[in-house]
DNA sequence: ACCTGAACACCGTTCAAGT
DNA sequence: ACCTGAACACCGTTCAAGT
C-alpha cells in the first residue's frame, strides 16, 4: 500500500537519486534543493543522510566506482590490462555527467582499490618490477582517464568542432589541422581508444 | 601620479587577475564579487568587460594556454614530441587551480591550436600516416592531459593518501597495494612522466 | 564610456520546532 | 528518528541611475 516512488529516504537512495538526476540533467542542475524536490521531500530533509554537499558528490563517485565490472580473468596479462580499462571508460559512458566529477574528487574510500590491485598484480605477475609496474599503471591510467575525459568534454588542446567548421582555420597556418578537419567529426572512439592502448601496451612489451 | 595598482580596468586586466587570485585562493573562492573587489571595483564593473562568469572562465583558459612556451626546433621528432607535452604539462604546476578548467571547458578559441599543428607535422615529418598521426597525437595528449590531473587532483583509481597510510589496506586484500604503499609518496613525478611519454613513443617507434 | 546601489531569484546550511 | 519553516550569509545577474 506504499504510494509508488515514497520509499523510506536512505543514504544510499539519495546517493542513486541524485546519479539518476544528474545523468538526466547535469551537473550545474544538481542543488540540495533540486535534488530533495526529486525524492519528494525538502531540502533539509537531505541532511539526514548526508552531512553536506560535498559528502553527496563524494558518494556520488563511490557509486559510479560500485559500477566497475570486469569480466572474468583471462590467461593473457595485456587482456586483461585492457579490458580493466574498457571497463573503467565504460563508466565515462554510462555516467558522463557523473564521472567528470572524479577530477576534482579522487576516491576517499576504496572502491576503486580493487582494481587497481588487480591490474598491478596482472602487471607483477607479467614480469615486470615492483616499480615498472606502477609507473605502467599510472601510464596507463593517466591515458584512460584523460582518453574518457576527452570524449566527453573534448580533448583539451584542440579547438572544438564549430571552430574547426569555420573558416577560422586558415589553411596556411594550419595545414595539418586543415587536412584532418572533415575527418575529425567522424573518428570511431572505440577504435582510437584501443590503439592508444595497444600503443602503451606495445611500449611496455619492448620492456618485459 | 596614478594610485599603484588603480591602472583602468580592461578584459586582460580583469582575466590576469583571476587567473593570479585562483592560483592564490583556488577555484571555489573566486566570485564575480570577491574579483571585483580585488580589482577594486564592485562586481558589476566587471560586467563591462566580460558578458558574464562562464566568459570570464573561458578567458582564463585563454591566458593559460597564452603562457604555453615551447622551447625552439630539435632535429629528433621524438624529443621534439617529448618537449610539446612538458610544456603543456608545465602549464598545469605553473596554474594547478587553473589548469583544471581545461575540463570543463575546451578552448572555445585558437590558443591552443598552434600546438597541435605543430604537433601533427612533426608527426606526419617522422614518417605517420594522416590518420596514424591523429590517433598517436590524442593518445599523448590524454596521457599528458590525465597525468597532470592526476599530479594536481590525484589519481583517480587509487585511494588517497591518508587512506594509504592508514591501517584500512588490509595486506591480505591488498598485497600489491600494500607492498608499494611506503613507496608511493617518494615517486618522483618528473621521472614517471617520462616514463610514460617514452613507453607511448616507444609503441610508436615500432610502427614508424 | 564606465561605474554603482538596489533588487531579484537563486544557492548551501543551521536551528529550533514540529510529528 | 525523521521532516520542516524560517532565517542567514552568500551567489550571478539585471537595470535604472549616476559621473
Amino acid at each position: 500500500m506504499v504510494v509508488a516512488g515514497r520509499q523510506p529516504l536512505s543514504r544510499r537512495r539519495v546517493l542513486e537519486e541524485a546519479v539518476r538526476f544528474t545523468d538526466r540533467e547535469g551537473l550545474e542542475a544538481l542543488t540540495m534543493r533540486r535534488l530533495g524536490s526529486e525524492l519528494g521531500v525538502k531540502a533539509m530533509s537531505l541532511y539526514n543522510h548526508v552531512p553536506n554537499k560535498s559528502a553527496l558528490l563524494d558518494g556520488m563517485v563511490e557509486v559510479l566506482l560500485g559500477e566497475l565490472e570486469v569480466p572474468p580473468e583471462t590467461h593473457d596479462w595485456e587482456e586483461r590490462i585492457k579490458e580493466g580499462y574498457r571497463a573503467f571508460r565504460r563508466l565515462a559512458h554510462e555516467h558522463p555527467n557523473v564521472f567528470p566529477l572524479l577530477v576534482n574528487r579522487p576516491p576517499d574510500t576504496m572502491d576503486g582499490a580493487w582494481l587497481v590491485e588487480e591490474l598491478l598484480q596482472t602487471l607483477r605477475r607479467a614480469g615486470f618490477e615492483r616499480e615498472t609496474a606502477l609507473h605502467a599503471f599510472r601510464a596507463l591510467s593517466s591515458y584512460a582517464f584523460g582518453y574518457a575525459m576527452a570524449e566527453i568534454r573534448g580533448f583539451t588542446l584542440e579547438p572544438n568542432g564549430s571552430r574547426l567548421g569555420a573558416r577560422s582555420l586558415s589553411p596556411a597556418e594550419f595545414p595539418n589541422l586543415c587536412e584532418l578537419a572533415p575527418y575529425l567529426e567522424e573518428v570511431d572512439h572505440d577504435r582510437e581508444f584501443e590503439f592508444g592502448l595497444e600503443l602503451i601496451i606495445a611500449g611496455m612489451r619492448d620492456r618485459s
